[in-house]
DNA sequence: GTTTGCGTTCGAGCGCGCTCGAAGGCATAG
DNA sequence: CTATGCCTTCGAGCGCGCTCGAACGCAAAC
């Protein structure tokens, strides 16, 4: 995935140390999440806080997305602003937002007061991406639930009457009956 | 979108015509979907089908998902079975799923019906996937929601004090507040 | 006949988002 | 003093999933 990099080491990372770590950049949301953040940090610290490699903090960077300082040695040193800048821009790419818009987004906010309207516009639309998106998932989620259910525990209704291995696989698992579930996609809680 | 490049089309195809064409694949989920297909179909027929270009369908077929038959002038014949296939890899696809998982589950199918157990741990995790994901596309929305409604109509509570164009830009939209929403990310249905 | 249209094979190319590695600077540890 | 370690810049490379184009075949339309 393309837009897609962040996202499956983000989800990898849920299969590494629990439930919890893909919503590592979620953990920083409220006022108390972004006012206890030191006043300066090092490039190790905001990839440690984003779950992002400091090579990607740099790539960022080159692409224009932000802007940060150097101290005496020439090292990153990034201000409360940056981060919360980063963090933005993380959870935007998490949530598959290309770059391309992340730059013209980062174009707007530095454009000044005035681009409000035209920024607002950019996350309405990525509010409706990503809505579209979940209801997708949801639709094949529940495909998916259908056919391991009607998988039986191990051998199930399918692999049936025509013999296994018989070349293009109508060994394969049903794709047919989803019709009912299907038409009750509500079933995303279960 | 690596992983992402057919969601990304699909998205895309929501906007063009109505907020149904990247369900497109779903509508052909009940056993009637299926049914009702011709026995045979062309290429042409399949890429309409899917909503996928012919180009496509013939990458999966190289990249060895599927088998498909020829007519006597070599062009490709699909039968139920191959459209079937595709049906079931495209829904995979389209929820994310790698082509190498799908090579490998289709390597399962055609091994006959002993790898039934193997095939559904592939499908039980890639369940794990797709609900993930949505948990973390829930977050994400719940945030660009925040984000929108904080803005106000047009300048809202940002852009506050400290000046536009202050170079690293706290021109920045608001980051901060999200404790309370993101602590109860069951506004989903909003 | 030629043209149009739809198909074929094959290998190369592309866009994306990282990801890496080389070559070097500076500072603290031993 | 020499490590060790973390940082720097820069450009190149990679993995993914398409996507394209060249060169060609066959067949129905005109």
């Amino acid at each position: 995935m393309a837009t897609d990099d962040l996202m499956t080491r983000a989800l990898e990372a849920l299969g590494d140390d629990g439930p919890l770590s893909a919503e590592a950049i979620h953990r920083l949301a409220g006022p108390a999440g972004l006012a206890d953040l030191p006043a300066t940090m090092t490039i190790a610290d905001v990839a440690g806080l984003l779950d992002i490699s400091p090579h990607t903090l740099r790539y960022y960077e080159r692409a224009g997305l932000v802007e940060v300082a150097r101290d005496g040695n020439g090292h990153r040193v990034y201000d409360a602003g940056a981060v919360r800048r980063l963090v933005f821009l993380t959870r935007m790419r998490l949530s598959g937002m290309p770059m391309r818009d992340l730059r013209h987004y980062v174009s707007l906010v530095d454009a000044g007061g005035h681009t409000v309207p035209e920024r607002l516009d950019v996350l309405v639309e990525h509010r409706d991406t990503i809505r579209r998106r979940i209801r997708e998932l949801t639709l094949s989620l529940t495909a998916v639930e259908y056919k391991i259910a009607t998988y039986g525990g191990s051998t199930g209704p399918d692999v049936p009457a025509g013999g296994p291995l018989t070349g293009t696989g109508r060994t394969a698992p049903p794709d047919e009956p989803l019709r009912r579930t299907l038409a009750t996609p509500t079933t995303m809680t279960r």
